[in-house]
DNA sequence: CACGCTTGTCAAAGCGCTTTGGTTGTTGTG
DNA sequence: CACAACAACCAAAGCGCTTTGACAAGCGTG
């Protein structure tokens, strides 16, 4: 229940003396920082946030907004993202402002947090062909980072981002490395820029390789396990079905894997399957257990970590690299095999 | 950029009124309340959140402290529940601080939280045996909801929870309804509250039925694919294997299914298979793709609300019936079918 | 008509911190 | 020795809101 007042005068020091010893300023004596210090971790004192947030404009907290999507759903990816931005606020004192809504209220809620000071900067997630959010934050003067980058213009704004078009270009060429020619692609909504650029990777990379993409083996839509299990059927369901697939996220790569066993297929042997793997923890893509899925890893909870750290570093006025590119390693794994067209 | 004092000389008011207009209070004439709101709105005024939380001391802000677990990942169920704890704190003018922590820092975290006044009040995720957050939280007098419940007391504090012990003895209920005797229990770690729950609901089953469970069909592990796929190879690799499956997660499902496959069993027909299903966005057991998985179902986005809503209502000192169970729903699926033993 | 009650308003005192602009000694320099 | 420079500290003024206590005006009542 302790506040500066009290410990100051216990003390005999001014209020001032106080804060300014236990900030860190310069222009206490060791002596008596020391005597501070020590009466505010015996009287159990912890500044009043709020107070402080009050007198220095500051909010030290940092805004997650996350839309819910269309089907009312948060990305369960978004956990590990938490994990890893969080670790990181947390080592720099500020806390994190998690806000969920829906995708009409989002500017609105942009808006709010900026008004009422609630926060010195926010994340800007799963940005979107046509996002509206980077000009609005930066009209508003809110410092943000982009996890992503837009399809339009990747400049003027601070990102981190994976480089989508070239992991999906090298992992398509594996797959063509392998002898497959007829290689699906299940991709997520193409409204995210991330879909956009992964196309993008794996329409070069057949093209390099001298192969037409069929617009039949491309599928966009919303990553659920579900979702890769009803697009592997539909693929067999064609005259001519794929003999390598790639998956945008492990959960697509999920249901797509239990479609292929439902057929009666084999993974890796009959079809090939290659995914972008998060490396989310629940989902492990675990080698110990021998089964891992080929796939290139980029750690989401990494990425996290990088947002977070880039964005403090822009509020603090840090003169940084405010673009961020992360490579993603390639991982092989059992679900890929030559084309079975070759083999036989 | 208009604060209370500006508009108030705007109006020819004093910051007492406009603040009292605004704020609902009922000494202020309906006529001059209609100005101060219209002028409000016409200035794009809104409160400077941090003053006002220094005024009142409280802080409109609910925390969540969410632990990394040993293998540092955050519950994947984690974004389902926030998405339903998120919506009714916006619907009520509050705000979400989320904290993630080391396992060894929550009570500390804890402790700042409410010393700095960041917090009217937090949910505690995941409660284990001997869990020293309960306490502490009553000690710190920060009010609080358990998300589900602890094994040693139910009384004395408030939470939500499934009936878990009820649920899986239903489900276990339904497989030996089925005719299978041998049946196993893959399970959440039993540090968890939760599981230990399950595993007597499965039990009180077992031995209604007149069966003795086997310890070796009973594992408790963390709950992600991989493990759950290992743990349905070391089931059939003993001498008795079960026919019968019970989950205590759609994660965990999703490995043992892939189990089965890759050893050439049937799901449905060589090994049952049923979960506890969390309702989960992005693994939504749709009936529409006609392959659901035989469940108990219970959303935990609901579950989310429902603790948010009753934490709200507490901190409002209303009184509420602070103990809610929830019963989870039964979903007949695909993936069972009469022991295969009484079939052949 | 005098009294108390209600209604609508306001000035001013916090809330607990940071920060500005001193003030006091002490030290170094020519 | 005088003067500047510095180190160490302090009083007081905010930050932008809520809330207390006072007050003036209007009203019905006996």
């Amino acid at each position: 229940m302790a506040n500066l007042k009290e410990l100051s005068e216990r003390l005999g020091l001014s209020q001032t003396t106080v804060s300014r010893a236990l900030n860190g300023y310069p222009e206490v004596s060791e002596e008596t920082r020391q005597r501070v210090v020590k009466a505010a971790a015996e009287h159990d004192y912890q500044p009043n946030v709020n107070a402080r947030k009050l007198a220095t404009g500051k909010s030290r907290t940092i805004g997650h907004v996350v839309p819910l999507g269309e089907h009312e759903m948060i990305n369960p990816h978004f956990s590990d993202f938490i994990a890893g931005a969080g670790a990181v606020y947390n080592q720099n004192g500020y806390d994190m402002l998690l806000k969920v809504v829906t995708a009409e209220n989002e500017l609105g809620a942009y808006r709010e947090l900026k008004r009422g000071n609630r926060i010195d900067g926010v994340i800007v997630h799963g940005p979107m062909t046509n996002d509206r959010r980077p000009d609005l934050l930066t009209e508003l003067g809110v410092p943000f980072v982009v996890h992503g980058r837009l399809v339009e213009r990747t400049d003027g704004y601070a990102w981190v981002d994976v480089n989508n078009a070239n992991t999906f270009k090298l992992a398509t060429q594996h797959l063509l490395e392998l002898g497959h020619k007829r290689i699906a692609l299940l991709n997520g909504l193409e409204s995210m820029c991330f879909a956009v650029r992964r196309r993008e990777g794996f329409t070069a990379a057949m093209v390099d390789a001298g192969l037409s993409p069929d617009k039949k083996l491309m599928h966009s839509m919303e990553m659920t396990e579900p979702n890769g299990y009803e697009a592997m059927r539909a693929l067999f369901r064609t005259d001519m079905p794929p003999t390598g697939v790639l998956c945008s996220s492990s959960v697509l790569a999920l249901g797509a894997s239990r479609a292929i066993r439902d057929m009666g297929l084999r993974v890796g042997t009959d079809v090939s399957l290659m995914t972008f793997d998060d490396c989310l923890s629940f989902l492990s893509n675990g080698q110990a257990h021998g089964f891992a899925t080929t796939a290139m890893c980029s750690s989401l909870k990494l990425a996290g970590e990088t947002c977070a750290r880039l964005l403090l570093d822009i509020i603090d006025g840090k003169n940084v690299n405010t673009q961020i590119v992360m490579e993603a390693d390639f991982a092989d794994g059992a679900t890929t095999g030559p084309a079975p067209d070759l083999a036989s």
